[in-house]
DNA sequence: CTCTAATTTGAGTCAACGCTCAAGATAAGG
DNA sequence: CCTTATCTTGAGCGTTGACTCAAATTAGAG
């Protein structure tokens, strides 16, 4: 693939590819339905992509690592501003935290560079978390702003994983009462 | 169905079918391998289900209603154990957890009835959770009851989502942690 | 313009899926 | 023991899945 047209052809076809994980699931998302929905047939995708394993794990790798924008700036957030840029990305990327949720649970089970994946970025987000928490809770112990900064990242997936089910759910009002209380606590 | 046989049939393909959900997925779940595991050919399988769907809207179901045990005793529980009676949940009935996650992540974008299912099961849970927290936390308003009862139920989602991908993770930990945080916020 | 490499086409392969069915085996009431 | 309802067997049906390939088309460097 070197030629302009391949390379937009690839985009369209992952779009596609991300948009029916979220919209129907993995099961959904066949070759025919990616195919459809990019407006190209399956020997045009196979000239792009060994197989439709490789295009979903595209996807999942660009849905993983959108989660934790800008992992490489270790610069001193707070808390809030972690949190404040979850909820931007959960409103504003709602198909790739959708991907996101998705491949964890189905993904995890099957696959285990996915697992591995999932797990190492599971650790370097509550890293962050854990750091800003110590900075401005400095009297907590160690131990409890590890065990609270876990719990935070953990119960941000919950939300995720819940506006699956409500497509309505609040994400902001609940994961601003979650900053309120990790901050607030003993 | 009426003869002993049959039933037995029935139970040992529903636990093949809740282990298989559990350990491959929902993709991992075929008729071959429901049958394989059960010990048992497809025409018997069909003799007893109209459709693998059936099989599996009937472990899902069972999932649900595991979740929240005992949902008619509307005694006066605790906040304390109710996150004990999921804890326990959760350790001692792990596939069962697993499927409830799965079909609520897998299920909820394409089947209305398991979404709606999900939905009022999620209800009745928040319910619980906001009256043991309006009797211990009396001064709390109505809305702060409601919201930190929400939010409690989705962190323990989240947990058992997190359980998924790390088979390892100290879920009694975490959850008595949501626990302290919930009973003693601002 | 020319020539080659990249891309697109779409019919087609093969395996696996959910599911069926007629025939044989087994259970239990009378 | 006989009869009838229930259960089991396993080959096989139609469909759909991922994927292939040779031929036609197009992009772009020289």
């Amino acid at each position: 693939m070197r030629y302009k047209a391949g390379l937009e052809t690839r985009e369209k076809i992952l779009t596609a590819t991300r948009r029916l994980i979220a919209d129907a699931g993995l099961d959904g998302t066949t070759i025919k339905a990616i195919c459809e929905q990019a407006g190209v047939l399956p020997g045009s995708f196979y000239n792009l992509f060994d197989s439709k394993e490789q295009a979903i794990l595209s996807v999942v790798r660009a849905a993983i690592d959108a989660v934790d924008p800008d992992p490489e700036h270790k610069g001193p957030d707070s808390v809030a501003d972690l949190i404040e840029a979850y909820i931007r990305f959960v409103t504003t990327e709602r198909d790739l935290a959708t991907v996101y949720v998705r491949i964890a649970v189905a993904g995890s089970g099957n696959n285990e560079e996915i697992r591995g994946r999932m797990l190492r970025h599971h650790e370097g987000r509550v890293s962050r978390f854990e750091a800003a928490l110590a900075r401005e809770r400095p009297e907590m112990s160690p131990d409890e702003a590890a065990r609270r900064a876990e719990t935070l990242v953990i119960s941000l997936n919950g939300i995720t994983l819940h506006q699956i089910v409500d497509p309505d759910f609040d994400v902001a009002l609940h994961a601003r009462g979650l900053l309120a209380d990790a901050l607030t606590g003993a």
